[in-house]
DNA sequence: ATCGTAAAGTTTACGGTGTAAAGCAATCTT
DNA sequence: AAGATTGCTTTACACCGTAAACTTTACGAT
């Protein structure tokens, strides 16, 4: 069979054409990332990447789907880095790892969660089930605290919601997920803090405010984690 | 003086530019942001622009200036529809009007927190003091709040980060702003997570989960305040 | 009232972008 | 060995920001 090698060409050069962009954007932003400027770097024409890929937009989403996965990727493995035991321990460090990778990843943080590149629209059947796998860890491991006696149900944040019920209890019933409603309320909620401060973070708005941003993000989850009735310690 | 009125003509081509362009935005996004385009709507050649403008980075800079204005005069009119006696209800309508603001200008709230333009990287020393009018709004009623009756710490919110205290410290001496370091503290705690919502309601992350976002948001913000230690009603 | 000047706008041009169309050469399939 | 497919090049088009030179308009001062 020889298409199979002539596959893994064609997968080889997939790569090298993103390995490249990912590069040029890596050194000069979003605005790094055009057709022509990778075929000049595999000196190759421009057309000749038409081969692969349809459209720049078709590179793009791409790009992005390997973030995510590359993200959720991070995820499991800094909850995996750590004893089943302590889920508290692996949130806080599945959370870490979270800003880390968009700090090492700012570019690609923002191709996944800004919107960097004019008249791209990212397709939704796409990414929408690529941001599911990091949500997953997160829910997954608010859902084990949730049932252990590490959680204590503390106001405001021992009630759901109730305009919330409805839709939680959809996406729960409809995805499948086998988990408490509670749960993931708790991890939409800490969702949106955790990405509000990384975004401020990225664009530069609050380092002027708290300095240290590794060390404030570090102390407003821990602070998070504890007003969600989450114990620290073991 | 005739110099006024030819003052007021440039001034008003420049606010013709700038409406265009904010048209042109929001009709097709950040993508429909160009010189040429704006040029062709206004029946001008491009380089006609150059007069007013040294560079489309240029004309950028003052479109999101403009922007910031425009909230923190948002934020200021919300603030001042309501009792001066009632700080928590001011709060309140201050952060609902923060995210309506973003909900109604969708693109320009990118253009100002996002980094949608490629190649482009606004200067730090005019969008700074543009953002912190606007910052100013919420710190000021929070410590209105904190030192009414209305407040009781409540932990973990009760004391400041000891590793953001020196930060704060700066802020406030250098700034010559007259708040304590508790309310600087929470004001930066929650415009991290109102920003964190808003970001992931403007990208559509969030709608699967929640369902109907404005509840959602008004739901969260009441409860950060109440994890804040601020208690609700009169 | 006129002249010099400065401002506003034009034409032209250069180098950049994404990508469609046609054609060529090598390789795989039968 | 013949035909089809794949990879790639050449050419071309329509867009982009903007620099340079030139023309037109309108003003301020004499």
């Amino acid at each position: 069979m020889p298409k199979v090698r002539q596959d893994a060409l064609r997968g080889a050069a997939i790569q090298a054409i993103k390995d490249t962009a990912r590069h040029l954007m890596a050194e000069q932003g979003t605005a790094g990332l055009s057709v022509r400027g990778i075929a000049k770097a595999l000196h190759l024409t421009p057309p000749a990447l038409y081969t692969y890929f349809t459209s720049l937009d078709d590179l793009i989403t791409a790009l992005i789907t390997d973030n995510f996965n590359a993200l959720a990727d991070t995820l499991e493995h800094a909850r995996d880095a750590l004893p089943v035991e302590d889920p508290v321990a692996q949130l806080e460090a599945v959370m870490n790892a979270y800003r880390q990778w968009a700090v090492d990843h700012p570019v690609d943080f923002q191709l996944n969660y800004g919107n960097p590149i004019p008249g791209y629209h990212a397709p939704r059947e796409i990414t929408v089930p690529a941001v599911v796998r990091s949500f997953v860890v997160i829910v997954g491991l608010i859902e084990r605290i949730v049932q252990s006696e590490r959680y204590a149900p503390n106001p405001p944040y021992d009630t759901i919601p109730p305009h919330l019920q409805p839709a939680l209890r959809r996406v729960i019933t409809e995805g499948g997920y086998p988990v408490s409603e509670l749960a993931l309320y708790l991890s939409v909620s800490g969702w949106g803090e955790i990405h509000g401060i990384i975004m401020l973070e990225l664009f530069h708005h609050i380092q002027a405010l708290v300095g240290d941003t590794a060390t404030y993000y570090q102390e407003q989850i821990r602070r998070m984690m504890r007003a969600f009735g989450i114990r620290p310690k073991g």
